[in-house]
DNA sequence: CGGTGGATTGAGCACACTCAAGCATTGTGG
DNA sequence: CCACAATGCTTGAGTGTGCTCAATCCACCG
């Protein structure tokens, strides 16, 4: 169904699953080359989204899930009385709207924090080939089983961890997933607003300021606006050395 | 394979998910009755756990999730520093171990906290069977789903709550649970020790002890020990009056 | 009985928040 | 190209919620 849009995230055109360059981290990883026509027919490749537009609405009808081919998204929900909370940043092979299938409307809503390419990824449709592909079924429920894991180390550190030890692990986060994706995992440029990361990490951006400054000090850190080097990763690892779970 | 495990839930045996009084919370609600027989074939009914003792270790291979038949588990992971973090409650109808299905081993243990029992579910053997009905598979993804949404959720009551309104929520969602399990709503015994839910909610015991004591004379809830009564439910409400997210 | 683990209560302190002001960066219109 | 507004970011001072440490109380059980 590729409806021939301009998608010119990063500045090539990516017209199919199988020349997809996240083809590894997204989706297709599970599927098989002669599955992958039919995962191609379903998914609706790279639709641009410019900065600040939204790719869904808190309350929309649920429909489909997203697919981050290039730029970044945040997800954010409002509760009763106005207040916002973000709920995450996705970054490119990252999917977004997981949280939404379990109900017929979408939880949070999704913003671009820069001109961003999504791929659509009708529900409905998803299901009957996931049933048909069993790579396909086991990868979507690894993906949402690493939401829910993600979700409880977020708790763990919204509760337990101090201002210093949150922001380093977030950076830390951002360098991996960074990284990942074929990117520095030391250079790198934050998509996102002071004023996210601070609502993400349950902090008030004067703190995140102060913080991100005192990190500059002591030289863990450079900053230029929103350009960010990581300069002692050791360092940064030694403020979170809580964070990561056991297991070898 | 229901091997015959002497399964006194609640003091009677429950043979097959055919029979079982939660059959509409649990899995099987979306599982037609020609259905049920192959799911029975994959699940084994319930087996017993005594106050104490683990259903599963952080670490260990994975290989099935749970769901909780009769009494109650708390599931918590243990950080590098050791550090403990309750992740979660589980009553009869929920499942558990869902945030493990993404990697080969259990990312955190599964506790029961009274005498329980519970259902194993294999899951190569259900992904086998979901692929074939369509309606199992979307339930298990929807299980996940609304598993992501409660951890998001956690995090807004985690980073924007004060104690009170994390303590209120706490014992809203309890009462809402015992009650669609056909429990009284309004008077339940807690399950867990002071000291978890603290744990759970991020605050001190001292904190959560100030805090009921505090509701107590309010005359919002009774306790006697662990024995809990509501008395004034849309006070609590009012406490959380942030909390539930919009959508009518 | 005394012992043990859980729960409560009190006093003092600290981390991060709030409020407030100033600074930097970006974008817009003349 | 500069002036200005708007927004985002930083820095400072003072306060408060919930934590820590410590003691006491209570229930259950050998």
């Amino acid at each position: 169904m590729g409806e021939p849009i301009l998608a010119r995230a990063q500045g090539t055109y990516i017209p199919s699953c199988n020349q997809c360059s996240l083809s590894n981290i997204c989706l297709p990883i599970a599927v098989s080359h002669e599955d992958l026509y039919r995962l191609e027919a379903v998914v609706s490749q790279g639709k641009i989204f410019d900065r600040g537009e939204l790719v869904f609405r808190q309350c929309d009808r649920f429909k489909s899930c997203f697919a981050v081919q290039g730029g970044a998204i945040k997800t954010y929900f409002v509760s009763e009385d106005g207040e916002k909370q973000v709920t995450g940043f996705y970054l490119p092979g990252e999917v977004v709207a997981l949280d939404s299938v379990s109900t017929n409307h979408y939880s949070c809503s999704a913003e671009a924090l820069e001109r961003s390419s999504l791929c659509e990824i009708p529900l409905n449709r998803l299901e009957e080939l996931a049933a048909r592909i069993p790579s396909l079924q086991q990868h979507f429920f690894q993906l949402m089983s690493h939401e829910i894991q993600s979700g409880q180390q977020m708790s763990m550190l919204l509760s337990r961890r101090t201002a210093e030890e949150r922001l380093a692990s977030f950076l830390l986060s951002l360098s991996t997933r960074f990284n990942r994706r074929r990117l520095s995992p030391t250079h790198f440029r934050l998509p996102m607003a002071r004023n996210d990361i601070a609502n993400y990490l349950g902090l008030a951006v004067e703190t995140v300021s102060r913080v991100l400054t005192r990190f500059q000090k002591q030289e863990l850190v450079l900053f230029h606006g929103r350009n960010c080097t990581l300069v002692d990763i050791d360092g940064l690892k030694n403020i979170v050395h809580h964070y990561n779970s056991l297991c070898e």
